[in-house]
DNA sequence: ATCCCTGCAAAATATTTGCACTGAT
DNA sequence: ATCAGTGCAAATATTTTGCAGGGAT
């Protein structure tokens, strides 16, 4: 039962940047593999990495989905990549850059996006009280949306 | 993608009470439940249905899988299991009244566990600044413990 | 020319469903 | 006697691994 690792955040903004840091780690530059980070920048949330092989509902081209899975882990060690478990679903995957943790209901399955800022308060406060280092971007705050706290 | 619906949990010390609210729902109180409910009991942290279905490495007697999956399922809708997921292994199970939350560490997988009361600060942060009422008990706080945080 | 990466097939892991039978009520 | 629940088999869902051939360097 292995969790993701915690890998530092590379900072890029383009695709060509994202290129570039694979190519500094020594990996070759594939058509799948641009095709890939063309689908994770054209990507408006954290997706499926059967929903990237499927080329995103037609926005880009499909392509096979052992060699998504593959790149999206090479991508992760390189830090350009992150996932996360919304739910019971697959994992969702979306550029490491990209700032957003989440709120999810467990009710109603809504997803609220935060900045990392808005849960910085809480991070300070597990940093003093047991001296962790929390990241909420593999696992969501789950809960109940307001709406359903109030029934 | 669900995730596991939000239940109030009951109150139960003993494995009579539990059985007590198995039969108030309705439900018949077969040998698989039973020995499903000895083994929650003889569990001394969170466990597969798997490992609950082989009897904890022979500590109680062996089951069925499918049957302790369905019987987690209705327990979990009777509030009497919960279960957590404290990495990318199976969902682990656990008797709902346990006052137990978990920290993840992503390096070195260490679970921390402390009380329900220890992230309460957090839960009230999270209710004032968000609305939220959030639930530390189906998705651990991952992070980096405090050895692996200072590298 | 090298060998990393691909794409297919197959395996592995985790969980759910179908179905005929059995046992709790 | 009824029918909820069982236990087996099979299906499903997600992810990983093996391997031979192909393309990036």
């Amino acid at each position: 039962m292995t969790l993701a690792p915690h890998r530092p955040t590379v900072a890029f903004t383009s695709l060509e940047d994202a290129v570039s840091i694979l190519r500094r780690a020594g990996c070759r530059i594939s058509a799948a593999r641009r095709v890939l980070l063309e689908a994770l920048f054209a990507a408006d949330g954290p997706v499926s990495a059967e929903h990237l092989a499927a080329g995103l509902d037609g926005r880009v081209v499909s392509s096979d989905l052992t060699s998504v899975y593959r790149n999206l882990e090479r991508l992760e060690e390189l830090g350009v990549v992150r996932h996360v478990h919304l739910g019971h679903g697959p994992g969702l995957y979306a550029l490491a850059g990209v700032d957003r943790e989440y709120l999810v209901c467990e009710r109603c399955h809504e997803v609220r996006t935060v900045s990392r800022r808005d849960l910085d308060v809480m991070r300070d406060h597990i940093r003093t009280r047991f001296e962790y280092e929390a990241r909420f971007s593999h696992f969501p705050i789950a809960g109940l949306c307001p709406r359903c706290a109030g029934e």
